[in-house]
DNA sequence: CATGAATGAGCGTTCATTCAT
DNA sequence: GATGAATGAACGCTCATTCAT
């Protein structure tokens, strides 16, 4: 059961519950996540333990790969600016390609059944992040507020963006600029 | 007419509702709402038709609260960076007072159960907000944003700083101050 | 109780319910009654026991309703073959003039809520009829059948004539003489 | 295909419903069908979708049993006479042999759950009695009638018949042949 | 391991009846 | 007596999870 038979299977279920969440939010039957994903209903238990361990899992799947496609190519060494800029478009990036995802991340962020422990897990997938903004902005002028507020900041106005970019793809790029610019205005 | 309905029975349901969303989710039975009201399973059906009804409900009353007391006491009239923080703290102020009802409302909030109808309602009580924020977006920096930038992004920091005002009260005055502060500078 | 204030809201009841029961079956909501009977949901309970106690009340009513109708004018001592059909008439035309009445006590008996007792006392209403029959069957040829026998066919070929009337009006007095002549060729 | 759905349990099912409902009424609870069936409470569920389609399954499965009861053996070609006198006996003996399903049938019969749809299917495995009858109607005493008239009398002595078998056993047969006769004298 | 039938606790809602007004 | 809110047992049905095949 370490490594059931088939990753395909696994992979499928996983999709199956993004877009079953999305359609049908987190109350959603086993048996229709099983059923899109093409496999019988008792098997996703063997894939699964519980229905909370799928989101568990789902929700840590999709953090990671948000993270590192936001962190996909990071420009090390260049100017701090810079360097949050690209994870920045990065991170808009994957969540206008990914619409679904994103949605169903937002579901799960709020779900209570995401255990603390996922929760700090995900959290340190985008611990780079954390520290180049750490050093931002202990620099100003939040050098004062605490330490996650930056951070926190960053995800709210990120979540505000990328809403807009999806409503209104035309301008995504646009709506992508101003974002950042509000967030730097914020942090630097 | 016989024994009229109660207005203290339907504040106890909300009540206890509210309660209850924080403790075990919207998948809470209603029947433990009644009790926690402290009246039978079925007279929760004798105020509200569904328990989707009652959400409704609850998310409505939830919003007019919140955007009464972020309201209260005005100073119209004065400098427009004076308004907007009169009502940011007031708005804080009911978030720190009324937790409960705050965590409830941001599981509503994301509940698919809330219409459409019921979430343009609620958004109405804001309107006067909307409107200062716009007179002030209009002419900073997103002026070429969308309109509803500035008040995602409000309501995005807004939530962010409650988190830190409740997580550390003792400094709540200063994280609503640092928050604000950062709301002016994304859109002043 | 014996005598309660408003034998009209009684009526009103009785009326209701031979409507309801036509329209929603015989587990249709007391209130429903309650409601189309212009009382409160309440009321009801103040004139009837209980929802068994009203439906049996008014299957004695339709029942005696019925043979009233199907006994009214009867034209004692003539010939019995005139006789029987005086009350065969009667019968089919109250059901003709009476749809409602009669489809809400077709549902009435075959209830599992009509006492055993009350199924008797209604029978005795018809007792004048059955006695008439007896003599019929006790010469013919059901002479060696059950006494009842007689008279449950009556019934019988009465509900299919019965339809037939209901269902094809304007033939309505063509198939009352034909149902009756069955009944004759049956009985004596 | 793991555990194929069981036809054993299906027959359990329908036949425990098929005492309940004479027990219980047609509004007895499905779980106590599956208690009698020995299937769990929702077990019943995964046979039939509702408790209205397992209703409508179990009229459909009585017609059916009666229908091909009183057809069996028919000797075609025989004296029109001796033909119906043949699926009368058969059918009369069905009853006998099955007072639950007979009773429960004709609690279904009277069900507004039952479809048009499952009530023409039914009336048609009958065609074969309906055409015979239709033969004898149109040459007899109700040759004017409507076409339906003969069945549904048939229909209606029969139940009265079997209602005097059931009742008085010890001369079942003899009444199953005075119930003929008296048919007879109807139609032919 | 895959399958899907089996299980039974649990849920939202209804409704006959009671009772405060 | 009339009213209609209050009550809570009951019901049909769902669904996460288990287990026979």
């Amino acid at each position: 059961m370490a490594r059931p038979k088939s990753e395909d299977k696994r992979n499928a279920i996983m999709a199956a519950a993004t877009h079953v969440i999305v359609t049908h939010g987190l109350g959603a039957p086993t048996a229709l996540i099983a059923q899109e994903a093409g496999v019988a209903n008792g098997s996703l238990f063997t894939y699964f333990e519980t229905k909370t361990d799928l989101f568990n899992q789902l929700f840590l799947e999709l953090k990671a790969e948000s993270a590192s496609a936001a962190l996909a190519g990071h420009p090390a060494g260049t100017e701090l600016r810079e360097q949050v800029f690209h994870i920045w478009s990065n991170w808009m990036a994957w969540a206008v390609a990914h619409p679904e995802k994103r949605r169903a991340l937002t579901q799960l962020v709020v779900s209570d059944e995401i255990t603390p422990t996922n929760r700090a897990t995900a959290h340190k997938k985008m611990a780079a992040v954390g520290e180049l903004l750490e050093r931002i902005r202990a620099n100003g002028p939040l050098r004062n507020a605490p330490k996650a507020f930056a951070s926190e900041i960053m995800i709210s106005l990120a979540e505000a963006t990328m809403d807009f970019m999806i409503r209104d793809p035309s301008n995504a790029k646009k709506h992508c600029k101003v974002g950042f610019a509000a967030l730097w205005r914020v942090v630097a």
